[in-house]
DNA sequence: TATGTTATTGATTCTCATTATCAATAAAGA
DNA sequence: TCTTTATTGATAATGAGAATCAATAACATA
C-alpha cells in the first residue's frame, strides 16, 4: 500500500471533468468525457483515482444494474425503478430516521430502490 | 422466444432445492446443491431457471456486490452493509408508505441498502 | 538543483459472473 | 409412434473491473 498519496496531472485531468456530471456515471463515461477533451489517460487510472476518491468519501459509490455508479454529492439515493420500461427516476429521501432505530451500527448513507410500474406504462396497459 | 414452457426432470430438481435456501442466494449457490444432490445439471441450465423464474416472479432478483442473488419470498429486502468488514444483516422494513406518497406508479416491491459501521467494528476502532 | 526513493501510470493480462451459441436431446401434442 | 420444437449442457464469448509490472514522475533531502 502507498505511503502518502501524490498529486498528478492526470489525477488533475479527472478530477476536472467529474464536475460535469449533474447525476450518477459509471467509469465508463468518466473515462469517455477525459478522451474527448483530447487527454490520453489510461483507463485504469479512472479506475484508480474512483476508487480513491471513494474511499476518500468524496464520492458516493454505489451499484446500478450490477455495474458501479457514482456520484459527486454525498447525499443519498433513491429511485424508482419501472419493471417495464426500465427507466429510472430520482425520489427524493431525507432521512431514514424511521430505520435507524432498527440499526446498532452507525450509519454514512443509505440507496432505496423501489421496483414498480411507472405512470406512463400503467397508461399505456389500460 | 419459446413458445411455451416445458415442464423438465431438471427444472424440478432444481426448484426442488430452491426451498432450501431461507434468505437470499446466488446462481452458484443453488448449483452447488444441485451437485451435491449428485444431480448432473449445467450450470447453464441453473442460470436459466432464475432468469425464467424471475420473469415469472415467483423469486426475486437483486444484485449484491456485483452478483445477481434471488430470494424465495416476495417480500422486499433491506440490508445493513458495513463498510468496513463487509457483512450483511437483514433488517426487516415493512412498509415505505412514508415514500409512497412520493411515488406515481405503482410499487411492486423495493430494497434498501445502508451502508455504515457495524457494532463489531466499531468496538474494535476504538 | 541533482539525486534517490517510491507512488503512479498505462498497456495489457487476468478474473469471474453471466450470457450466447449450437448440436443433441427430450417434452408434449397429433 | 411420429413430429415439432423447447430445453439442455458443454463451451465460447462478453464485459466490468482488478491485478501485473516495467517505465515514469512526484516529492524529500542532500
Amino acid at each position: 500500500m502507498p505511503r502518502l498519496s501524490r498529486e498528478t496531472k492526470q489525477k488533475d485531468v479527472i478530477r476536472g471533468e467529474l464536475t460535469n456530471f449533474n447525476s450518477f456515471f459509471a467509469a465508463e463515461d468518466l473515462y469517455e468525457k477525459v478522451k474527448k477533451k483530447g487527454e490520453k489517460i489510461g483507463i485504469a487510472t479512472v479506475y484508480r483515482l474512483l476508487k480513491e476518491l471513494t474511499k476518500k468519501e468524496e464520492l458516493h459509490e454505489y451499484a446500478c444494474n450490477r455495474r458501479a455508479v457514482y456520484s459527486n454529492n454525498k447525499n443519498s439515493h433513491s429511485h424508482f425503478i419501472c419493471k417495464n420500461c426500465g427507466k429510472t427516476a430520482h425520489i427524493e429521501v431525507k432521512d431514514i430516521n424511521f430505520i435507524k432505530k432498527k440499526i446498532k451500527g452507525s450509519v454514512c448513507h443509505f440507496q432505496i430502490d423501489i421496483y414498480g410500474i411507472c405512470e406512463k406504462c400503467l397508461e399505456i396497459r389500460k
